[in-house]
DNA sequence: CTGTTAGCGCATTCAG
DNA sequence: CTGAATGCGCTAACAG
């Protein structure tokens, strides 16, 4: 006889009020009239249930008010319905726009986001990723594809379904949803030229991303005959100082430059507004080349061009990959890569 | 003999390649040559561990890369350590600040966040709560003090400590941190009766909190003898669209008022482009009142006046109160009530 | 300070 | 279509 003489304490469980959250299925179960698989299959796969028993079961549902515990599925099933997102911030709408558009669209398909803000950092990045691995997300979206190495390896071996995104590169972890930077910093070195600049200057943040398109620009420039390109260059994140002190470096380095290729729009509304403080026009006097979304504020200054992405359509973008590679849960590993592009565009004034 | 031919199949755990994510405390365990509950201590209890099979089990640790998996933890602890939060949008800068102030202070405490976006809506934090409450967060943060009924029922009956924020009313939830839009309606009628204003608009959206902004701002002036106040209103979210249509709209149906006061930067934006593009000059011709947090674009604009808010401190605000409250775990239920206050300044031009 | 025993609430086999 | 048994990985109690 092993053991028998444990009933001691039958069930202590805090029976109190009895808290809504602290019911189960069996609960359920006895309130409907059937066992808790019955339950725990009419609420995640009806299909399999009959229409009547299916009815027993949510009325019960309704009547306790129940709510799974999706920790004890999750532990079961091995399946968090989670998906982690990092961003570098959400203080800038073009995230702000992908990350909800992304939970929105994954949230209809039953998952939930959780999101890292790395701040630029691939240290940020790795020490978020140790804290979620540890809940078991179903997939991992990354901005872009600078990681450390331990995250990388990490990620590889962790087997999840793993977006790198905003970018392209040789060597993705899994999926890659982006476009190039370095075509982006190329195609407004043409479209600049095209409108008959030749001095041109950078005000740029140092952020991976950022680098590769002023790399791009300037490359494209040398190629084309323009070799001395100014750049500022600050660390990330950018704010509107960055601009700001940008144009006032350039100033007071040498003559004032034709037009100012920024980093982003945030970048370029410091280089308006420092512009205008000096009293010079834009893009008369000064033109200036943002990137960006073009929503809100940006859309209000008289830049000269700018670089138009899409955050919403590149989170949905992410969604539907994502969503079809996790439908098909098998290690197909079929190497998806998607080039979202992006589009140069003139907006002269409001 | 109750039932012993069970161990037909001992293992059939998919022991391929060993996915790091598959490890458990027991494989950490014999690597250390400790049992699995002292690896659990070391992790998560260290100081009930000496100090040597804490060194022990960290290299273990570290050797096998194991990653504990809080979906079991929590489901045994009936801790999840995580919190959800509820935002009407991330897309505006006072939100989005908050949120990462406040997500980064919870980090720091071992909380992670999980974000819902309701978008001004109360039916969508009713649906986004019923799914969250399926991870039984240790926390919630709401925004604003409306919610459905079957929101606060389902609140108050989980048990699970509840912040409301952004805002003040008679019967919280449980906690309260926030500043009344009353008294800021208020305090924008005497500060621009103060400069001697006496012809007022409104542009604003329907939000609630924007809506008793305006309520404040009406009944005050109405106090001082200013009566005929137009107001234009129009559904969440608040655009730059809504600013220049709200001025249109203004001008169409009478003459320019002295003062525009606004439901928030993004609004009080669009009236100056719109201001701008008919050639009024601010604030000689028309003057215009904001609401937000003075950060990136709005501080470039000649606004004349401002409500301020501080994004992140409210973030703190609520991260030292939660995390207070999640201390000692007594529903010990001390009635919290912040008031985070707010400035009115004057900005002038940049 | 460390180990033992017993679930947490659910979903996955299988039977029926 | 429904039910029974088993264990996901971890931690709360107790023992020692």
């Amino acid at each position: 006889m092993p053991k028998l003489p444990a009933k001691k304490t039958p069930k202590p469980r805090p029976d109190k009020t009895r808290l809504a959250l602290g019911l189960t299925l069996i609960d359920v179960a006895k309130v409907a009239g059937v066992s808790p698989i019955t339950v725990s299959r009419a609420l995640s796969r009806p299909e399999l249930v009959s229409e009547q028993t299916l009815e027993k079961v949510r009325r019960a549902v309704a009547d306790v008010g129940y709510t799974p515990n999706m920790l004890a599925g999750g532990l079961a099933s091995k399946q968090s319905k989670l998906v982690a997102v990092f961003v570098p911030t959400i203080a800038h709408s073009i995230f702000s726009d992908m990350v909800q558009t992304l939970m929105d669209q994954l949230g209809n398909a039953g998952y939930q986001s959780i999101i890292g803000v790395t701040g630029y950092s691939v240290e940020k990045e790795e020490s978020l990723l140790g804290a979620i691995l540890g809940r078991r997300p179903d997939a991992i979206v990354l901005t872009g594809t600078e990681h450390s190495a331990l995250t990388r390896q990490r990620l590889v071996a962790s087997g999840i379904p793993v977006v790198e995104a905003w970018d392209l590169c040789e060597d993705p972890i899994d999926i890659l949803v982006g476009f190039s930077h370095s075509a982006v910093g190329k195609a407004v070195a043409r479209h600049l030229l095209g409108r008959g600049y030749r001095r041109f200057a950078v005000v740029s943040v140092s952020d991976a991303r950022a680098v590769k398109r002023s790399v791009g620009l300037v490359d494209e420039l040398s190629v084309q005959g323009v070799t001395d390109v100014r750049q500022v260059i600050y660390p990330a994140p950018a704010t509107l100082k960055e601009g700001r002190d940008g144009l006032s470096q350039l100033l007071r380095e040498g003559t004032l430059p034709e037009v100012v290729v920024c980093s982003s729009d945030t970048v370029a509304q410091g280089v308006l507004a420092e512009a205008a403080s000096r009293g010079l026009r834009v893009p008369e006097d000064v033109a200036v080349m943002g990137f960006g979304d073009l929503s809100s504020a940006a859309q209000l200054y008289p830049a000269l061009s700018s670089v138009r992405l899409d955050g919403a359509r590149i989170g949905s973008l992410i969604a539907s990959t994502l969503l079809e590679r996790l439908q098909k849960q098998r290690d197909g590993q079929a190497p998806v890569r998607i080039d979202t592009g992006f589009d140069v565009i003139n907006r002269v004034s409001t």
